[in-house]
RNA sequence: GGCGGCGUAGCUCAGGUGGUCAGAGCACACGACUCAUAAUCGUGGUGUCGUGGGUUCGAGUCCCACCGCCGCCA
């Protein structure tokens, strides 16, 4: 039977710019189709964005746009995000194209004539924001409790579907199938919403108050209400009914969401979907709600809002969807903030995996003349064929933190091979053990880049290419050893995962915009505080065969600075030095001494000059 | 008010169906090493497992009550 994985994010609602929230469910998504289509699966994966709507059309008249031209210009920021975040969809989605419509208009022809939608008569506290009317008791006093700002009281004709009529059958849908939603415990609280009457749906609103919308295909006097509109597009984007994607994708559809619009989901979607004929989804993904750095729910008042798209500048894309994957167990809630990024960042990425290819390489270059050696069985390492077959699992179960964590303990081991095998060491007595070792480092990399590449696509191409190893990969092939062939490797590779500013690095290349980051304004450089400084001690670190700690003097007060430069310097030579300090550097301990700045060298491959200065100028000088 | 959930080392958290379950990572300290991005590797700890009862030969793991936080519904 051929594999087959259809994945969708929520259309998003053009009401807001895209946000973190947006961000993790469609990264999610993204690394679900990533590891499907890389094991093989025929993958679709659709987003796009939800334009109708009162609120739109309101959003819109302020705006001072025609409604069509509005929801153009916003729907284009989410496909910009996106883009950003290296999201490889196949399909982006937007409610306002005919190919929408037609389905929209269908399916609510077909349940109408089956008798499934009715008029009445609605009369309540509607929130304006909300598109929703709601019951006294949900409100604070007279106020929306959502949006803070006062309900009016509305009467208007609408139809409705005979939602209620279906609400056993749900239950009974759910029992028998209870992986349904996931995680369970949102299912409890479908089940418990479910365990009174759900009354019926209103479906549509009246052209006249609400012109913004599909209409009814035997009144036009009403346009589709909000939910009835939206949650089609999982089937129209396929072609129902007649297109051979529908037949193929719709039966495997996984559904991503979030929390907040679980009801919609779990309640409305399926009763639709009964209603029309078509057969349910396959599964109901839930995701928690991502906080800010306290804990506490993300909100510009509170100035606790974590932008993705910033973090991607500064980090790199790869970076930031690792993070979020990493990060956050499925389902939960999770606190977020870029000080827990930074450190994945450098721990994870930077200090295991970007130096482990980092050293890696110059052990090939140093004693295996650049080339990848002769394969040999794997050892210890070879454990890592089984890896695949393990995170398949995990990935189906949502356990994307787990599976990752798995990978870099992986990544871990082989860090400790290579400090047991000690190439460098044994390349004196055995050379060709020596290479052996280096190949199975080779190997095993060339295995954890594989299974991270859903995660980061950019950065495992780039360790591969760094690798000679060919860039396009299969799951399959992380499930066997010796695929490495013994090529030479490129002359030229970047840090992977360089930790010092990585500005301006957008993981992909893609980013736009470099010309302006090549410069910085004076404003920039007024930061940088730099003095003249005198060195009036100098001694080897105790922990470090390159660093030199240095006493220097400023004028009216002395700082300790540890240097990388003793390759270059021997202690003696550089007492009564004037040398060039930054002076208002964040102190840092290095190797358990604490260094209050850092002075200036120049250099250019093995060579290394300080920078010093001319004539006579007193220590604790200005520079600038 | 009804129903779910959560509360485990300084921090973030793992711990299907009760008996090496008292753990991992981070941080910290010390040691090893020098191929490597001040990197890597090794070693080291206190934890009333929210509180109080109960079931059991034996309970983070099941039951009851309570405290605290959160969610859904009303």
């Amino acid at each position: 039977m051929e594999k087959v994985f259809y994945i969708t994010t929520p259309i998003y609602y053009v009401n807001a710019e895209p946000h973190l929230g947006h961000a993790y469910t469609t990264v999610v998504a993204d690394f679900l189709a990533r590891w499907h289509r890389l094991d093989g699966y025929r993958t679709f994966f659709l987003t796009g964005t939800d334009e109708h709507g009162e609120t739109v059309y309101r959003a819109a008249l302020k705006a001072g746009e025609e409604p069509q031209a509005f929801v153009d210009r916003v729907s284009q920021r989410f496909r910009k995000a996106w883009e950003l975040l290296g999201i490889a969809y196949d399909d982006f989605i937007r409610t306002t194209e005919e190919r929408h419509k037609r389905v929209v208009q269908r399916v609510l022809q077909k349940v109408y004539e089956a008798g499934d939608i009715y008029y009445g008569e609605y009369e309540g506290l509607y929130c304006v924001s909300c598109e929703r009317f709601y019951t006294e008791k949900e409100l604070q006093g007279d106020f929306c409790p959502i949006h803070a700002r006062p309900v009016e009281r509305r009467r208007e004709g609408n139809y409705f579907f005979r939602m209620e009529k279906y609400r056993e059958w749900l239950i009974d849908y759910l029992q028998t199938h209870p992986d349904l939603i996931r995680p369970e415990g949102y299912r409890n609280e479908v089940l418990s919403m479910l365990s009174e009457p759900i009354g019926d749906l209103s479906i549509s609103r009246p052209k006249a108050r609400v012109p913004w919308g599909i209409p009814l295909p035997w009144d036009e006097a009403h346009v589709t209400y909000v939910w009835f509109d939206a949650l089609l597009n999982y089937v129209s984007a396929l072609g129902y009914p007649e297109d051979p994607r529908y037949a193929t994708f719709w039966p495997q559809a996984w559904h991503l969401i979030g929390k907040d619009i679980l009801k919609p989901h779990a309640v409305f979607w399926p009763t639709m979907l009964k209603a029309a004929g078509i057969p349910m989804y396959r599964h109901l993904n839930v995701g928690g709600f991502l906080l800010g750095p306290d804990g506490r729910k993300m909100s510009k008042t509170l100035g606790n809002v974590v932008d993705p798209f910033a973090l991607t500048e500064k980090y790199g894309r790869d970076a930031v969807r690792y993070y979020l994957l990493r990060e956050i167990p499925y389902g939960q809630d999770t606190p977020v903030s870029e000080e827990a990024l930074k450190a994945r960042y450098e721990a994870d990425l930077a200090d295991d995996l970007g130096n482990l290819l980092q050293r890696t390489r110059a052990m090939l270059f140093r004693f295996a003349e650049g080339r990848i050696p002769e394969p040999v069985s794997g050892e210890e390492l070879e454990e890592g064929t089984r890896l695949a077959g393990r995170l398949r699992g995990l990935v189906r179960e949502l356990r994307f933190h787990v599976a990752l964590e798995e990978t870099m303990a992986y990544v871990k081991a082989i860090n400790r091979y290579i400090n047991e095998k000690r190439p460098w060491e044994l390349f004196k007595e055995d050379p060709k053990e020596a290479r052996a070792a280096l190949y199975r480092v080779v190997e095993g990399l060339r295995i954890a880049s594989i299974l991270l590449t859903p995660a980061m696509p950019d950065k495992m191409a780039e360790l591969r290419r760094a690798l000679g190893l060919k860039e396009e990969v299969s799951l399959e092939e992380a499930e066997r050893w010796g695929l490495a062939e013994p090529l030479p490797l490129p002359q030229e590779a970047g840090v992977l995962f360089p930790k010092e500013v990585p500005r301006g690095e957008a993981g992909g290349g893609k980013m736009e915009g470099t010309k302006e980051d090549r410069f910085i304004g004076m404003e920039d450089f007024a930061k940088v505080e730099l003095r003249v400084a005198q060195v009036v001690a100098a001694e080897k670190h105790p922990n470090a065969d390159k660093l030199l700690v240095l006493r220097l003097s400023l004028g009216n007060e002395e700082r300790t600075v540890v240097s990388g430069i003793a390759q270059w310097y021997r202690p003696e030579d550089l007492v009564g030095k004037k040398v060039v300090v930054v002076a208002n550097l964040k102190p840092a301990r290095l190797r358990g001494v604490e260094s209050q700045g850092m002075i200036l060298a120049a250099s250019e491959g093995d060579r290394l000059a300080l920078v010093t200065v001319e004539g006579e100028i007193p220590p604790g000088a200005l520079v600038k």
